[in-house]
DNA sequence: TCAGTGTACTTTGCATTGGAAAGCTGATGC
DNA sequence: GCATCAGCTTTCCAATGCAAAGTACACTGA
């Protein structure tokens, strides 16, 4: 029997604090740390430092690069130094831009939040109706 | 005894990238969105229209509603108006320091990322050695 | 030459999570 | 009095983060 969709809760007309901007991919604790580490180092790093820089054990960096990568926000470049496995990883170009549009949200964010919890800050506990 | 590890191109502090500040309860993009709305309005808001502000359908809502209460950062209000059911919601005391100290981290990290990718903007392609 | 330790990652296992859909309850309309 | 609607809650599933275990190779000492 043809009917109106019974669950239609569609988020409608705006959403002034509906952040659509913070993708996921990037707006992670620790994947977050990766791309500030690797923005902040033009040359690719080694997945031994990126492990320091970040505070991460092998297995979390592992897993999230391999996020990164397959969101093609980093290169990963697996080669050797002498005999010993040597991973090394960097923004790639999309991905660099992408960590800009991504902290242009963030900053906004950060504004909108601020001032937000400015204008209640003084404000004695409202009185539960 | 073993000699200390032979690779320390990078000046290394503890973790400098380690957000550890990023509280995962509000480091979401529901909920940062919710605290958010709830920041800015001193009076407690109805669920119908934290849905609105937020983006969020009713599922979404209660569920991560019911998170910041789980973490003490809200407290929820079930009433009535009238004879409907009426939800309200506000922050706590608490929420807001909590909110306000992570948004000083957030803030921070902004500052870092956007240092870091202002760093290595103009960098051709670095070739992989 | 071969156990043992170390380095450099990967894979697996698991509990948690976010989100869509379905469910529930009571009020209102026909 | 039956159907519909409003206002939330609960269920279900795929995806996720994280820790622990696993793999593979190199180097050391007996």
């Amino acid at each position: 029997m043809p009917e109106p969709a019974p669950f239609a809760q569609v988020p409608l007309g705006q959403a002034p604090f509906a952040y659509d901007g913070l993708d996921r991919v990037m707006h992670e604790r620790a994947r977050l740390s990766l791309l500030t580490s690797l923005a902040a180092h033009p040359k690719p790093l080694a997945f031994a430092d990126l492990k320091q820089l970040c505070g991460l054990t092998d297995g979390n960096l592992s897993r999230h690069l391999g996020v990164l990568e397959e969101a093609g926000l980093v290169e990963i470049h697996k080669g050797y130094e002498g005999r010993r496995p040597l991973t090394t990883c960097r923004l790639t170009q999309a991905g660099r831009e992408r960590f800009v549009a991504y902290l242009a949200v963030l900053e906004r964010v950060v504004r909108d939040a601020a001032e937000a919890a400015r204008q209640g800050e003084g404000e004695p506990t409202p009185r539960p109706a």
